[in-house]
DNA sequence: TCTGGGGTCCTAGGACCC
DNA sequence: TCTGGGGTCCTAGGACCC
């Protein structure tokens, strides 16, 4: 990992409404619509259109429970399109980079970004310029906060989106007065402090990020330790959480789904728990990391009565990311997580302690395993390849044939203009 | 009938070591 | 009566994030 140098201003770049935002850009006709995105399996609510959010479409809620409501105002609804978001993501980090000195890349639609302060000058102008040509080459609208730190940039930004007349863009690195800035920010707004943090705090009064900023520290480092230390401090304005270039450190890959509809046999779950390492140890093998323990797990509903959670975690020795190896290890756990009579509505599995390759041990046997390694290697190399080319399941491992009845269903998803040939929009001239 | 998925960081406590 | 002191490593679980 690389700390990049403390830098001036730091700044907290998101597309606004993100999911809803790429939907309408491939889909002109609901441009300006009230639109809301539904999560795997069209289970909730997990973006809106600021349209929707206007008219008061909750987050987070169930769809069955809204679906008639949505269905007579109008609303338009589709299933996450997670191939055309990551596209979208690309395009969108790439361009950034582009235009600041650091970039962190923190979520799909959020990143954090460094520039140099002209001396005492506010950065609202560059923001706006940047905001421009991001609108421009990839058609989604961003908002953008400054400040001198992590957490003040985020306050910047959530600021920023509730002044009318800021087109997205506010600096309070600069302002006048910035605690009467503060003074109006919910202390729950406040970046790192969640629901447990707010009632404490409120519990003592403290309701604003300013009386945050002002209470005593003792009192913080008491209850929340370190971590509610550095949020107070990065409220004063001085940087401890730094910018991060993660583009290989990950500390672990989880890939988990709820099913369509629930298992209850040894070989259904083994089959899902087979795809599901199948895409982890792929994308370990893409970010250049090796894995040496892994936890699969499974749960039964959560709203049931009879709720059942397995997990297990295994070692593996040799710091890989060969998916037989994997695999192997995986069903091995998956045995022990399976009770049989329990309707499992979700599974998943963590590749844990994961490690760059460039440190691969090497083995000290003999030519013969290192041969097998270097094929085995290639193999995993190829399939990857073929699938990167023709889309994920292309080609496989024999164990790993699959119903497609448990894949989670996306029943209103809009097709993939950006990143399948098949979809390309076709424009007829006259 | 129906309730997402993928992460990070920190702490406490146990096991073990000298 | 009295029961060292300091350290590391690991794991489980909490809290938070988008």
């Amino acid at each position: 990992m690389q700390i990049l140098i403390m830098p001036k201003a730091i700044l907290q770049i998101d597309g606004n409404n993100f999911y809803a935002s790429c939907e309408q850009m491939i889909d002109p006709s609901i441009k300006g619509k009230a639109l809301v995105i539904l999560s795997n399996n069209d289970g909730c609510i997990i973006a809106r259109s600021s349209e929707a959010r206007k008219i008061g479409i909750p987050m987070g809620q169930p769809y069955f429970k809204l679906k008639n409501k949505l269905t007579q105002l109008n609303i338009n609804v589709r299933s996450s399109n997670y191939e055309l978001y990551g596209d979208i993501s690309n395009r969108l980090m790439q361009l950034l980079r582009k235009n600041c000195e650091g970039l962190e890349i923190y979520s799909i639609d959020e990143a954090f970004g460094t520039i140099k302060r002209p001396k005492g000058k506010s950065l609202y102008k560059w923001g706006k310029d940047l905001r421009a040509l991001v609108y421009q080459n990839i058609g989604i609208p961003i908002s953008i906060g400054i400040g001198e730190t992590k957490v003040l940039s985020k306050i910047s930004n959530h600021l920023a989106k509730q002044m009318q007349n800021n087109s997205g863009i506010f600096d309070i690195g600069i302002v006048e007065n910035k605690d009467r800035y503060l003074n109006k920010v919910k202390v729950d707004k406040v970046w790192g402090i969640g629901k447990r943090m707010s009632i404490w705090l409120r519990n003592r009064g403290i309701t604003n990020a300013l009386e945050l900023r002002n209470m005593p520290s003792n009192q913080i480092k008491e209850k929340y330790g370190v971590v509610g230390l550095r949020i107070q401090n990065e409220l004063k304005g001085n940087l401890c959480i730094p910018i991060k270039d993660r583009t290989s450190d990950r500390k672990e890959i989880c890939v988990s789904r709820s099913f369509s509809y629930p298992i209850d046999s040894l070989e259904e779950l083994n089959q899902v728990i087979i795809k599901y390492v199948l895409i982890a140890s792929a994308k370990l093998r893409k970010y250049n990391q090796l894995s040496s323990a892994i936890t699969v797990f499974t749960n039964t509903n959560t709203h049931s009565k009879n709720f059942y959670k397995g997990e297990a975690t295994g070692k593996i020795d040799i710091p890989t990311s060969d998916s037989r190896i994997i695999l192997k290890k995986s069903l091995e756990l998956t045995k022990k997580i399976f009770k049989p009579y329990r309707k499992l509505k979700k599974a998943g599995v963590i590749l844990q302690k994961l490690q760059s390759n460039q440190y691969k041990q090497k083995l000290l046997f003999n030519e013969q395993v290192i041969q097998k390694e270097f094929y085995q290697e290639r193999l995993n190399y190829i399939i990857d390849e073929i699938n990167k080319k023709n889309g994920r399941d292309t080609i496989n491992w024999g164990s790993s044939i699959i119903e497609k009845e448990w894949n989670p269903l996306r029943k209103k998803l809009s097709s993939i203009k950006t990143t399948d040939i098949d979809n390309i929009p076709i424009i007829y001239a006259n």
